[in-house]
DNA sequence: ATTGAGAGCGCG
DNA sequence: AAAGCGCGCTCTCAAT
């Protein structure tokens, strides 16, 4: 059953009575009541613990709103946690682009106010320099509330409409489901926030950078790396390490040889610049992107922010907006630490992708290679931990380093090197495999729409594709039209190509269009791992929470899950739980459990397996 | 002063 | 070791 909510008119959003209409499956009309905007928390409360006391009988609703970050943050602030959604926007971007309903009312709408919905901010950042950053790179919307047109019960019509009239209402139906229920952890994780020692942290910055400067002087480490690498280069004392023209002229000067400053490239060359070079680079980057302002900016009473933007790249996967927290280095990560009397389960798939794409093919060769005793039954996950190595033990290929990269080349596109040469022996091993990421290259190359398992359409190439096509033939290079570019994005990046010589043309064509096909390649693959993770959270959110409370007196972590295991950080096939310490095994026994389960969601009783590597740790750099 | 690009590196 | 996928973020520099 689903439950709407939605602002009654009149007032300001903030404070209006909010309507809770109930939609049936019947079509009759919704049953509706209303609730003051303070007493909103006590009513969700209340229907989600009835729901939970009659047991089987009553499920409890399905909350379904415009945008869980426009509701779920405030739940949660009065302690309330809800079991399932519905969000209308991250559903509405789904159905508009998946093949499976390109028949639909929805899809074949013209763009309205749902395809222009902004993600809204699930909280205020930690600071206004935080708030500053986030509103500056303009991915969220400011506003507190939706548009007043938005009518949330109709757009519910119309997109149940578009699910049963699919091609495959199931896949969709569990798609939906599982982007929302990713809505519901990250709106959770950003209310319980990333444990984060700010001593720890400023003691890793002191140690390797020395004590912190006054603003706008170099550390003391940094200053004395700068000098060394003058002095390498018989420089003046104005030359900046920083500015790549200018440091890159100085070192043709002194006959270094250099082509770039990629570290790859210096790691190659010989001479006395290349070491304090490097040491500089690496300590001038943690300076920049994770130190004494990072930790200004992002860390507050213990806790570090991000907001999560689920469904943010267009294969489905979540990115994130503050702090960079889906690149947090390794070795910063030593700051993570649990709160007194907890811990922290972290776990990760091991070879997510190519698991995923040896069962969506059903290539059972494949699968196999992952659950065979050959492939490392030592670790403690079980069930073939190490697919490489499996696929080594078929006699594929000699070792596991070239099952690795011809693996990897098989689902990135690549065309040179080891992967390359590997990738008729993995053929011939893995036909159905290869040949499912062979078509969606070949696809995308046609121009076509390729989908992942469950359903999500990957986007029509934009207008750089249109004018590579056209150019091959025709190299006048007039203004490509105008592109028609769907709503929520254009994934595509790339250089804008410019009028050249009519040889060339076809050659770019050439290009670009075996870059889209890379790109689709990888998109049915990267796009269906993001839906088994998603399935995993959902489930692993579910048994925690069924984990019950704990004994004893509550932690630090905000209520609902004060006295809870609770996930506190998500990384395309990596989870962090902070759980009180008595209860890591039981935590480590639920996300093997989920992980199993998603395997069941996604691809029923084909016989193939999710291993995780799970470590109970107090710091999170210990994980790995 | 603000904006956009390119280069580079962190993560999966 | 460096081709091939997806991101966020910082720095510099040229253009506005």
């Amino acid at each position: 059953m689903h439950l709407v909510l939605a602002r009654a008119p009149g007032a300001s959003p903030r404070t209006a009575p909010v309507r809770l209409q109930q939609v049936s499956g019947d079509g009759g009309a919704p049953q509706e009541r209303q609730a003051p905007a303070a007493g909103l928390a006590a009513v969700v409360r209340e229907m989600e613990a009835g729901a939970a006391a009659d047991g089987a009988a009553g499920a409890p609703p399905r909350w379904t709103w415009d945008d869980t970050n426009r509701w779920y943050p405030g739940l949660l602030g009065d302690g309330v946690r809800v079991d399932r959604a519905h969000d209308l926007r991250l559903a509405h971007v789904i159905l508009r682009r998946s093949p499976l309903t390109s028949g639909s009312r929805l899809a074949a709408a013209p763009p309205g106010p749902w395809d222009a919905l902004e993600p809204a901010p699930a909280g205020a950042p930690a600071t206004a320099a935080g708030a500053d950053a986030l509103f500056d790179l303009g991915a969220i919307a400011a506003g507190p509330a939706a548009s007043p047109d938005l009518d949330p019960v109709a757009e519910l019509a119309v997109q149940q409409a578009a699910v049963a009239g699919s091609a495959d209402p199931g896949r969709l139906r569990l798609l939906l489901a599982a982007e929302s229920a990713g809505a519901l952890v990250a709106a959770e994780m950003h209310h319980a926030g990333l444990p984060w020692r700010a001593d720890v942290h400023d003691a890793i910055l002191t140690e390797r950078l020395g004590p912190r400067p006054a603003e706008g002087h170099r550390p003391e480490r940094l200053e004395a790396l700068a000098e060394r690498v003058r002095a390498a280069l018989d420089a003046p004392a104005s030359l900046n390490p920083d500015s790549h023209p200018d440091l890159l002229k100085a070192m043709q000067y002194a006959g270094v040889g250099a082509r770039s400053l990629r570290k790859w490239e210096l790691e190659r060359l010989d001479h006395p610049v290349i070491a304090p070079l490097l040491e500089y680079k690496k300590l001038q980057r943690l300076l920049s992107a994770n130190g004494w302002h990072w930790l200004d900016t992002w860390v507050r009473g213990g806790r570090f922010r991000t907001e999560y933007l689920v469904g943010g790249v267009v294969t489905g996967r979540w990115s994130s907006v503050g702090g960079g927290a889906l690149q947090l280095p390794k070795d910063v990560r030593r700051a993570v630490v649990a709160d007194p009397g907890w811990t922290f389960v972290v776990a990760d798939v091991a070879q997510l992708e190519p698991r995923v794409l040896a069962a969506m093919s059903r290539d059972e060769a494949m699968a196999a290679a992952g659950t065979a005793p050959g492939g490392g039954a030592a670790g403690a996950a079980p069930g073939g931990a190490d697919m490489y190595a499996g696929i080594v033990a078929t006699g594929a290929v000699p070792t596991r380093e070239l099952a690795k990269v011809g693996m990897l080349g098989a689902m990135y596109g690549g065309t040179t090197g080891a992967s390359a040469q590997v990738l008729p022996r993995l053929a011939r091993a893995f036909p159905r495999a290869v040949a499912l990421v062979e078509e969606a290259a070949r696809a995308g190359e046609r121009g076509e729409v390729v989908s992942t398992w469950l359903g999500r359409g990957s986007p029509r190439p934009g207008q750089e594709w249109d004018r590579a096509q056209a150019g091959a033939y025709a190299a006048e290079g007039g203004d490509g039209g105008g592109a028609t570019d769907g709503a929520g994005g254009s994934a595509g990046g790339g250089a804008g190509g410019g009028a050249g010589g009519e040889g060339d043309a076809a050659a770019r064509a050439r290009s670009v269009t075996r870059s889209w096909g890379r790109f689709t390649r990888n998109f049915v693959v990267q796009g269906t791992a993001a839906e088994w993770a998603l399935a995993w959270l959902a489930s692993a959110r579910r048994r925690l929470w069924e984990l019950g409370e704990s004994g004893g007196p509550p932690g630090a972590a905000p209520a609902p899950f004060d006295r809870r295991p609770h996930l506190v950080f998500f990384l395309h096939d990596e989870v962090v739980v902070h759980a009180p310490q008595e209860r890591a095994d039981a935590v480590a026994h639920a996300l093997r459990e989920a992980a199993a389960e998603a395997g069941r969601l996604l691809f029923g009783d084909f016989p193939v397996a999710f291993p995780l590597t799970v470590a109970t740790v107090r710091s999170y750099a210990d994980a790995k």
